[in-house]
DNA sequence: GAATTCGCACAGCCAT
DNA sequence: ATGGCTGTGCGAA
């Protein structure tokens, strides 16, 4: 066998490797079944032709047992249900010795769930073949929250998860157990994913904070009750450890495809490995790559292609078996699209080589891949998380794949490559394979860590593991925070149908057909370009109600005897005010310490830039949650879907916000527009603008605040449509058509420098300059479009299909039409994907740019596109556009 | 696998 | 043909 460059492991580099070994999840499990295997594990290797892997080698490669050591610096990351065990498994980061430390539950806690039955009437209830699973039944006292009383119940508790969902059916009534297990052990060890403890023996400590909240919070939380305070404290600590950064490294794999667009079945995994790239936050750049047919049509000379490190292996049982050996030097391991391809097809194919279960370090669960002795983190799930990418991540990106995020986040995105990535030479496979991981990795460490830090603070904050976390979206965040708090409380949790049975029907008739309830309301809005406009809104309004209004799903109509009701407006719900409501307790402290310390705090002079780095992502971990708070009351597929609540949140916002006009227009302040939270104020004298916001301060309890001071802003008479400038010369373009991504590039660029005109408008005056300026230019586009001077690139719409092409029974709209045509190319299309099509004059009305000529281009089309668009900026300034038609007409007649 | 409603533009579909 | 309604995508809040 001819030695191929790059070095084969060495028992020695086992060992030095694992001096500090991580603690594998599977330790106990495969102490056991290696002994048992120790046979036939020989035998194996001895048929490995590569490379021989000795027994001894096998057992360091993956277990290492530190059990009753005492930690004290362990970050809680992640935790499952091990089914071997029977108990909760814990994943914390231990910060001093750099390693995972897995720790299986010591105190004794076993699955429940809670019926109404009494003990013995339930006894009774359990079929003969279950009663072995079940440990005790006993009577118990819970606050049911909708009835605010403390309640009797019992409590089964079973041996193992699955035999909660065997008996739940078979009682009256259940509770609390549709719950995973090992998030329930959380609840009720009342741990915080995130937060750091001292771990030794059954005991974990969380790390106690220094007390410096005291002076941070005082004057904030002066007036407040002492519950509040508490809650403020805790939420306090929570942000005031720093993160633990572990050693990460993302990974991406290569595979080799027979057919150019598809990836291989996962499941058999038939085809080779071709690479694996890895680029760690050590420093690590490295390609491990075997040798296959194409290799050599691009040689790479030395070990190095650039900084990248390259290993070719002549087997792919090697190249994984050194793989799997690095990834044993991290703690966190990232890729993209990793739960759906790379990690179950490392898994699937290294057991297509042979490879024996303990050696593979991938552990598959229901829904997700992880590592045995790391944390695995699906890129793909977190920058798809719609809470993340609007509220976290600058919304910029449209697509979720990694190119076009990576693009929008670091401005790099994939090598292009134009073959499959089997047809490439080696070198060209390890610059594509290597960018992947590449820029994986700088998703992460993107603004000194950013998006590990602001998981890891939703994990505290949420009490979600961090594996969970960023693989849900945020209505399962916000449910296991308040299941949580229900826990802590001793509420018992109810089922969805117990709060709407308790909570009556909507009142309230949306405008728009198929929605639930009323929203926001939105002033009809003045054509016309007005000069010295303030903008006045609410600070986070909707959290601000919930707050000052008490509103929670057991607050909101209650059922049993309050002493204070008070009415909402308009839809004729009523909120007892004798207690303070959980989510509104929680809401309101979450808003107050975004608003009133963490914003400040991300701004302070007085804190070094770290510290208000890390602030602002305080900060920002409670803009996404505050921003989904009210909205999941008011979605069906929220644990504790409550829409009195949610229909209770939005009248409140109509009356406060109707009610602050009234009192503006008395005051004698211009209000021309507004929507939900925000007024638009003409020339505003400031002696009334800060009558008016004392008035609401004392009426409502809510914070009104200068939002923009624009020097004019452009109306173009409909709602969610205008272009404004501030006095520091930044546009601000809400709603316009030239905005909107799916509209052509010609239309959005020459849109935009139309804006660029508008910028430079200081007083009414330059007005009339600039006027025949932008007549000129938007006739100029006119022309341009007429004689058809675009490409057919720049014509193109962008359309994204939101369902899968199937999912359109109704009517077939254009960019499906467009997806259909490419079909026949077999271009593979799914939901997510842009549709580029252009407008032409067939039957169909469209057709994809990689199937279109410009001469089939339907010009007229695009002239009524362009016409609509520039109409919303020529309305503004009284430019009609029978005046550019007209005249470039005119032009064009007798010019040529 | 799941935060909400309001608003706009356009194409498709159906009835007149 | 015309007009109203619905489905769809994308944005504002």
């Amino acid at each position: 066998m001819e030695k191929k460059k790059g070095k084969m492991p060495t028992l020695l580099d086992f060992a030095d490797k694992r001096s500090q070994p991580n603690l594998g999840i599977e330790e106990i499990i495969a102490k056991e079944v290696s002994a048992k295997n120790e046979k036939e594990q020989m035998v194996h290797n001895a048929n490995q032709s590569t490379r021989t892997t000795t027994e001894s080698e096998t057992k360091l490669l993956w277990y290492s047992i530190i059990d009753e050591a005492v930690i004290n610096n362990a970050h809680l990351l992640s935790y499952y249900y091990d089914s071997e065990r029977n108990t909760a498994l814990l994943c914390f980061y231990d910060e001093d010795r750099n390693t995972l430390v897995y720790w299986y539950d010591k105190t004794d806690h076993k699955p429940y769930f809670i019926v109404s039955e009494e003990p013995t009437e339930a006894e009774k209830l359990i079929p003969k073949d279950l009663k072995g699973r079940v440990v005790s039944l006993e009577r118990i006292e819970k606050v049911n929250p909708l009835s605010m009383k403390k309640e009797k119940y019992t409590k089964i508790t079973v041996t193992d998860p699955l035999a909660v969902k065997e008996l739940r059916g078979r009682f009256r009534d259940s509770w609390e157990s549709t719950i995973k297990y090992h998030q329930n052990f959380i609840y009720d060890r009342r741990l915080i994913p995130g937060y750091k403890y001292k771990v030794s023996g059954k005991i974990l400590a969380p790390v106690e904070i220094g007390s410096t909240s005291a002076k941070d919070l005082r004057t904030v939380f002066d007036g407040e009750s002492e519950e509040v305070q508490r809650f403020a404290e805790e939420l306090y600590g929570l942000f005031e450890l720093p993160p633990p950064i572990p050693k990460m490294v993302a990974i991406d794999v290569e595979v080799y495809s027979p057919y150019a667009n598809r990836l291989p079945n996962v499941a058999t995994a038939p085809y080779p490995i071709l690479s694996i790239a890895i680029a760690g936050t050590d420093g690590r750049k490295k390609v491990l790559a075997i040798s296959y047919p194409h290799a050599s049509k691009s040689p790479i000379k030395d070990k190095f292609l650039g900084e990248i490190e390259v290993e070719i292996f002549d087997s792919e049982h090697a190249m994984l078996m050194e793989a799997f050996r690095i990834l044993g030097d991290y703690q966190v391991i990232y890729s993209y699209n990793g739960d759906n391809f790379d990690l179950p097809y490392l898994r699937n194919r290294a057991r297509v080589l042979g490879f024996r279960p303990q050696e593979v370090p991938i552990r598959e669960f229901q829904d997700y891949y992880t590592f045995k002795r790391a944390i695995h983190i699906d890129l793909y799930k977190v920058f798809e998380n719609k809470a993340l990418k609007t509220y976290a991540f600058g919304g910029n990106y449209r697509e979720n794949t990694l190119d076009s995020v990576a693009m929008s986040i670091i401005g790099v995105g994939k090598v292009k490559i134009e073959e499959s990535p089997g047809m490439l030479g080696i070198s060209k496979l390890v610059e594509y394979n290597y960018r992947d991981a590449e820029i994986t990795l700088a998703l992460v460490t993107w603004k000194n860590f950013l998006t590990w830090k602001l998981l890891i603070l939703l994990s505290r904050l949420t009490k979600t593991g961090i594996e969970e976390l960023s693989r849900s979206q945020i209505s399962n965040w916000i449910r296991n925070m308040l299941y949580w708090e229900h826990r802590k409380r001793n509420f018992l949790i109810p089922k969805q149908e117990d709060i709407l049975k308790h909570k009556k029907e909507i009142k309230s008739k949306a405008i728009i057909k198929g929605k639930k309830y009323a929203g926001a309301i939105v002033l009809d809005p003045p054509v016309g370009v007005f000069f010295n406009i303030l903008v006045l809104d609410f600070a986070s309004l909707y959290p601000s109600i919930m707050k000052v209004w008490n509103l929670s799903y057991e607050t909101v109509n209650p059922s049993y005897e309050c002493r204070n009701l008070k009415e909402i407006p308009d839809v004729k719900h009523v909120v007892c005010m004798d207690r303070k409501g959980m989510t509104s307790l929680m809401i309101g402290t979450m808003r107050d310490l975004r608003v009133k310390v963490y914003k400040k705090k991300s701004k302070d002079k007085n804190l070094s830039n770290e510290q208000k780095e890390w602030y602002n992502t305080v900060q920002s971990a409670l803009k996404v949650l505050l921003n989904a708070s009210y909205g999941v009351f008011g979605s069906d597929a929220f644990a504790l879907y409550a829409p009195p609540v949610a229909e209770s949140v939005t009248a409140i916002g109509r009356f406060t916000i109707m009610s602050t006009i009234k009192k503006a227009l008395a005051l004698g302040l211009r209000v021309l527009y507004g929507d939900t939270d925000s007024m638009f104020i003409w020339n505003p004298e400031k002696e009334a603008l800060t009558k008016l916001v004392g008035e609401v301060e004392k009426e409502f309890s809510l914070d009104l605040e200068i939002d923009k001071e624009f020097r004019y802003v452009a109306f173009s008479g409909l709602k969610k449509n205008y272009l404004a400038v501030t006095n520091s010369d930044e546009v601000v373009i809400k709603g316009l058509l030239g905005k909107k991504r799916n509209q052509p590039e010609f239309l959005k660029s020459s849109f935009s420098e139309v804006i660029v005109m508008l910028k430079e408008i200081k007083t009414p005056k330059d007005f009339s300059e600039i006027h025949d300026k932008i007549k000129d230019k938007v006739k100029e586009i006119y022309r341009r479009l007429k004689n058809m001077g675009y490409t057919l690139d720049e014509l193109a719409f962008n359309v994204m299909l939101n369902k899968d092409i199937d999912g359109y029974v109704k009517n077939t709209p254009q960019h499906v039409k467009a997806a259909l045509l490419l079909k026949n190319f077999d271009r593979r299309l799914v939901k997510g994907d842009i549709i580029s099509y252009v407008k032409v004059k067939n039957k169909e009305g469209v057709k994809p740019v990689a199937m279109a000529k410009l001469s089939e281009v339907d010009v007229d089309k695009y002239l009524e596109i362009a016409r609509t668009t520039f109409e919303q900026i020529l309305k503004t300034i009284n430019i009609s556009w029978e005046d550019i038609e007209g005249v470039a007409r005119l032009e064009s007649f007798f010019g040529k």
